[in-house]
DNA sequence: AGCGCGGAGTCCTCAGACAAGTAGAGGGGT
DNA sequence: ACCCCTCTACTTGTCTGAGGACTCCGCGCT
């Protein structure tokens, strides 16, 4: 029987191609048979076979080199790092958090360009200013946190830190809404000292800040 | 400076769109311009823009129905950590690990059971001893740092660590390759003391030794 | 042995053509 | 006024052919 849609031929490829691929007809990181060779063996125009890749190559399975061939670069699918954030208690998330934020701290303070020490002080000053409801408050610290995180230009930091804000968000804003925040002053001073430690170029010193406060942050949640 | 001219046109077609689309361009469920207005927009064949709309489709992004255009089905792109790690850069991926593994040496310090303690030093062993193939040691080498991983007893941040081993697998695998390695006899010591440091329940100076370990392997990297 | 140079194989990009499908405008019937 | 049908414009799907660029490997040279 028919099915109600027929999918395109590059969606049928492209699943042909990795059932073939988990079936453990190429290893890890074998290389596959060439367009000009698959497109004929599916069935398929050349152009087709690209796209089925290309498919491929954005789900991560495969990846292709110019000039040397299509590998194979995973055998299945990761499973979801949102979903073990939400498992894990937001201890063990803040502890990972400080981690990567003292880190990207001191490599904001090395790295830092004029335009990205603008970006965090900017920030800072609408973190200060923002005392909307909770929510806004709390957007406006993370934009300042991650402007930190920006300006240490470390790509895998600021994937690591943006995978972090849905879960740390939603503990932050029950953290106020219950009263358990610190006290405003000596909470916007932190954040001043940091960026001021960023600022001069002092690494150490915006490592120790970074994780000073965010420990502190990790006792009242605690 | 010009690496990125290395990545293929409908890599960065991809990599466009993607930033419109986060960009809030397009919202969830809206139509992108056809294939035929984009192409010149983009500066890009009407092929290459269809092989990138298929890069996103793949990573759940976009869908494309015949006859009707492209439409917007995920903003959030919650994507895959080993796509991400694939593609970035190596020197990213080892700051990362620094961040990760300094911090968890200093919880494995404060934390460790005598168990966790007995599987550090019996992988540190076994890695001393594991004098076979470069996989071999590579291997041996990154059940010991898992072990410390282990032992700070922070989940999060040994979901991290395991999502980095097999990208840090492949890489320490093509520097011993070349003979890129550090001098083997300072390179066990450095672990040995590392131990010593969790052993004693020493958490900065854990903290300083992993660190400083890691560092000099991402120099040896660069 | 080491080095440089091709050449074969491969992916990358473009252009054009036609097929297949969708959505909306418009006309005709009730 | 309402419904339905058709027709048309637009969009995506697929194929083909042609170069261009890149990688890898072996060959010949030194």
């Amino acid at each position: 029987m028919e099915q109600l849609r027929r999918a395109p031929l590059a969606d049928q490829a492209a699943e042909l191609l990795l059932a073939r691929i988990r079936s453990g007809e190429w290893a890890l990181g074998a290389k596959l048979p060439g367009e000009t060779t698959l497109g004929p063996q599916l069935g398929v125009g050349r152009s087709t076979v690209r796209e089925a890749i290309r498919q491929l190559a954005g789900r991560g399975v495969l990846e292709s080199r110019q000039g040397a061939g299509v590998f194979v670069t995973a055998l299945d699918v990761a499973e979801e790092w949102d979903a073990v954030l939400r498992r894990a208690g937001i201890i063990a998330v803040i502890e990972a958090r400080i981690a990567i934020e003292a880190e990207a701290a001191a490599y904001a303070a090395e790295r830092r360009t004029p335009q990205a020490l603008r970006a965090v002080r900017r920030s800072l000053e609408e973190r200060r200013s923002a005392q909307g409801s909770i929510e806004d408050y709390v957007d406006a610290d993370m934009r300042f946190h991650r402007a930190i995180v920006v300006a240490a230009e470390s790509p895998v930091l600021l994937e690591l830190f943006d995978s972090f804000v849905p879960r740390l968000r939603q503990a932050m804003v029950e953290m106020l809404r219950i009263g358990r925040g610190v006290a405003a002053e000596e909470d916007h001073e932190a954040h001043v000292h940091l960026a001021e430690a960023i600022a001069g170029r002092d690494p150490e010193a915006a490592r120790l800040l970074s994780r000073s406060h965010l420990v502190s942050l990790k006792d009242a949640l605690g």
